[in-house]
DNA sequence: GGGTGGGATTGAAATGTTTCAACGATCCTG
DNA sequence: CAGGATCGTTGAAACATTTCAATCCCACCC
């Protein structure tokens, strides 16, 4: 800017006027002082407006799983967001590893970014109540924790669960699988308890509704629930399966498929989120539709409300899911 | 800073001496030092730290195409090895638009990041030239420019283009259909390019290689190709398809099982980038894998060369490609 | 012609680090 | 006990911006 300056034959104050208060310098001057900035290449620096605000122009987004699409998703909406209130995003990936998650969060403390989104590992992680102490603007993404003192947004899984197995009993099925795991993730649990609470209402017998429990969420899990409910003697195997996640529900098409299944006839499959690969499968999926870009897009509203707005109060953003159904589910039993 | 200094009773000095050489300070003062920093929750102002330094402490990778996991695999990479030099990572998603790219980099400029790793939307455009001209170090991912003055990392796509191609006339195809496009993207134009090669040089008639042009490379568009390759009368239908990546493949797999086509025994399918849902499909995938981590690893290594080292010189790293073969393409043909 | 008002410009302070020359204290050596 | 070496600590400058009170200049009015 100095050099702007000089060259533009203006002070420095002048050449921080034109950037931030265009208004007030006359055109004249303005001018001059852009074509000084062209012809010498000026690129603002950063790293000195955010030493002198106090803080930084960009929010960050720490998701949980990279290799799954639903968070891409979500971090699109968050991006929109951002961009219309000109910030950058940064996005970090903590890929379950509470400790990765941690190292993330303290870099993101000394970038001293507007606010944080995450999808913790842990939603009572210690890490997190630090934050939020700190009075970092935070919102848990898709996750609540007990704890209050923040928002969060997420969609009511159990009402999830709920339509999910709703859907496969109204196909006529019987005898239903609940694939997912491990029980530590929230989401699970919610989603297995809202599959309960449905088939009881609906006077199915308790056992009828087996619970294949997997260690992660992820296809390869997916596959060998898939082999386990395989092995099942054939009087109690169930026809359909509710899986707690479409990476599940993809895993265990393919064994299916491979082992000479017929779905939706012999196994229909309900997943959830809907990512873009539900569809895409070579059976389209089922699957309990998450509004992911407009997950990102409140949770990032949120963070900014209680990063601007001093009168700001928490808020649990509760998302009503809603059911898609395709051909893995296509035709009524018997 | 400066309270941690009150509260432990020392200079300015010693407590940056105590976050950056703490050797040289007396065991005695470093305790009482880091005693006063976490009694105060004292967290370093990077900006501060980089506005000293010059230059950030983080790397950039802006993607072409967030919703296709290949580029994730890559970051991936990037990630690991600039996590190893203790920097942080930017990931920038540009989804294929031109202006988000260049917004971003107008960003990441304004950053002062140490380097960028780019999957460009257009390896010649204006605002790439510009980077290389300011001296920042940048590398090019998974393509290459006429253009030169800097370093490129990506896999041998002819050499791809024909080890895919290889494989389908050993299965004992003798029609073949290339699905893939815009030609204006480099990879397309040079997998269709080895697998002509190879072509010829099995001596095989030029008009049983058929081009089935796409918009994109989706999943989407796969579907398309399939119905298209669906429309050709059966004497010139191809009995198997190399796609020019794994999207197109899978959105093909799924238009033929739709169709009732059997993968492979009526239709053989070859994809490219081996992406981790490639081997998660119905009938799971041949594919030509790039060591997509790798790639990022690379990538990274050769932009903090760059960074770091003044007597770097350029290099376009080549990776070789390698076939996986799957299901897709599991019989021989006749 | 002096005073007033207002728009344009300026200068200086402030932001939180890092670095490095200089200083002080302590210990050893001859 | 003087002189030197070593070790630990300090103080000030520098980094690139933003902000705001102060100043300047000009036109206009009485």
């Amino acid at each position: 800017m100095k050099d702007v300056a000089a060259a533009a034959g203006v002070s420095l104050g002048t050449v921080s006027n034109v950037l931030n208060r265009p208004a007030v310098v006359s055109s004249a001057t303005r001018e001059r002082v852009e074509r000084a900035m062209a012809e010498l290449g000026f690129v603002r620096n950063e790293s000195a407006r955010q030493l002198r605000a106090g803080t930084s122009r960009a929010l960050a987004y720490v998701m949980l799983d990279g290799g799954n699409p639903f968070f891409h998703d979500v971090a699109e909406g968050i991006e929109t967001a951002a961009e219309d209130a000109d910030l950058s995003l940064f996005v970090c990936n903590s890929s379950g590893r509470s400790e990765r998650e941690a190292k993330h969060l303290d870099r993101l403390l000394q970038q001293r970014v507007q606010g944080i989104l995450i999808t913790p590992v842990d939603p009572d992680a210690p890490h997190l109540a630090d934050l939020a102490q700190r009075g970092l603007p935070f919102v848990m993404v898709d996750r609540f924790s007990r704890a209050g003192g923040h928002c969060s947004v997420a969609v009511d899984d159990v009402l999830g669960g709920r339509i999910a197995v709703e859907h496969l009993i109204d196909r006529g099925h019987r005898r239903v699988a609940f694939v997912g795991g491990p029980a530590s993730i929230g989401q699970v649990r919610e989603r297995l308890e809202g599959a309960r609470a449905v088939w009881a209402e609906f006077g199915m017998p308790e056992e009828d509704l087996i619970h294949l429990p997997t260690e992660a969420l992820t296809v390869n899990e997916g596959r060998s629930a898939g082999e386990r409910l395989a092995g099942l003697p054939s009087r109690r195997r169930p026809t359909a399966a509710f899986c707690a996640n479409d990476l599940l529900a993809l895993g265990l098409l393919q064994h299916a498929v491979t082992a000479g299944l017929r779905v939706p006839d012999d196994l229909a499959i309900v997943g959830f989120d809907d990512i873009d690969f539900a569809a895409a499968a070579a059976v389209p999926l089922t699957s309990v539709r998450q509004p992911r870009q407009e997950l990102g897009r409140t949770a990032a509203r949120l963070v900014l409300d209680e990063a601007t707005n001093p009168g700001h109060v928490h808020e649990q953003a509760t998302f009503v899911p809603a059911l898609v159904a395709r051909a893995s589910t296509g035709t009524v039993r018997r």
